[in-house]
DNA sequence: AATTGACCCAACCGCATCCTC
DNA sequence: GGAGGATGCGGTTGGGTCAAT
């Protein structure tokens, strides 16, 4: 069967934007807004593909786009994302105001890596480099172990305070790096023995739901993290799908990420 | 000064998911 | 419930920049 090309390539312009382009998208987007990428290009006199256009919106020409330099905060922030939800670099930047999926997509694969390996981390593990565990699987109870010493950044801390990530008892380290002692600090899954005995392996992300949040609903991670629209949360109530809510169901019991 | 290689980032591509009919 | 279109996402690549030789 195949899919219809989004748009008619013989009279697309590719690669880089010029500042004529950006001045055309920007000015239309002012004027008209968001939405209907595939019939923008033509609105707007743009000789781009519909998917160009939203690409270069939301990576370059967003006024809210933070520029320069990730900070070290961002660094903790995004690698404790990362062993949560792996290459989920949409929902990585959801936490991160001004930051773009495509942004911190290169800067893990140029930085963050390299500083992870240094640490003698496996970047996508996050657990210690060498051991026989880092290709084993059960990964997800190191990502959970990875957030209970979620603390040296701040303004993760304060997302990971409402993460319901339930331990019997106390982390057996007080670390600040939270990822290598973690780590160090689990079993092999496939030996019988309890990978990490001290973890609760339910990852069902989020605070007691509140009174007016039906538990059987789907909800938005970014709720479930206790950040509301308005601040991390760009999630809209009235826009579902594009651009509106990402639904993320609560894990049936059992079920892992 | 010229060449080479590493690094970085913007942009493209294909697939997945969502939405509407 | 299924088909088809629109949008979003993640992996990958192309090309510019810069330091080392």
């Amino acid at each position: 069967m195949g899919r219809s090309p989004c748009c008619e390539k013989a009279h697309t312009n590719k690669g880089a934007w010029t500042k004529e382009e950006d001045e055309r998208l920007v000015a239309y987007i002012r004027a008209h807004g968001e939405g209907c990428w595939r019939s923008l290009p033509k609105a707007a006199g743009l000789l781009r593909c519909g998917k160009s256009c939203r690409l270069r919106w939301m990576n370059y020409l967003r006024p809210d786009l933070k520029r320069g330099n990730f900070t070290d905060e961002e660094d903790e922030i995004i690698i404790r994302l990362h062993a949560i939800l792996g290459n989920k670099w949409s929902l990585i930047a959801g936490q991160l105001p001004g930051r773009t999926d495509n942004e911190i997509k290169n800067y893990w694969n140029t930085h963050i890596k390299r500083k992870l390996l240094a640490r003698g981390i496996d970047p996508q593990t996050h657990r210690p480099l060498g051991s026989a565990e880092a290709a084993a699987p059960g990964v997800v109870a190191h990502r959970a172990a990875a957030l209970l010493h979620a603390t040296t950044a701040p303004a993760l801390a304060a997302a990971a305070a409402t993460l319901a990530v339930k331990s019997s008892s106390p982390p057996a380290s007080s670390s600040d790096d939270g990822a290598r002692s973690s780590t160090s600090s689990g079993g092999g899954a496939s030996t019988g023995e309890p990978r990490c005995p001290d973890l609760n392996l339910d990852l069902s992300v989020g605070p007691p739901p509140a009174a007016d949040t039906p538990t059987s609903q789907p909800v938005c991670l970014c709720y479930r993290l206790g950040l509301r629209a308005g601040e991390a949360c760009g999630c809209r109530a009235d826009k579902p799908g594009a651009g509106g809510f990402r639904y993320f169901r609560p894990l049936e019991q059992g079920q892992y990420i």
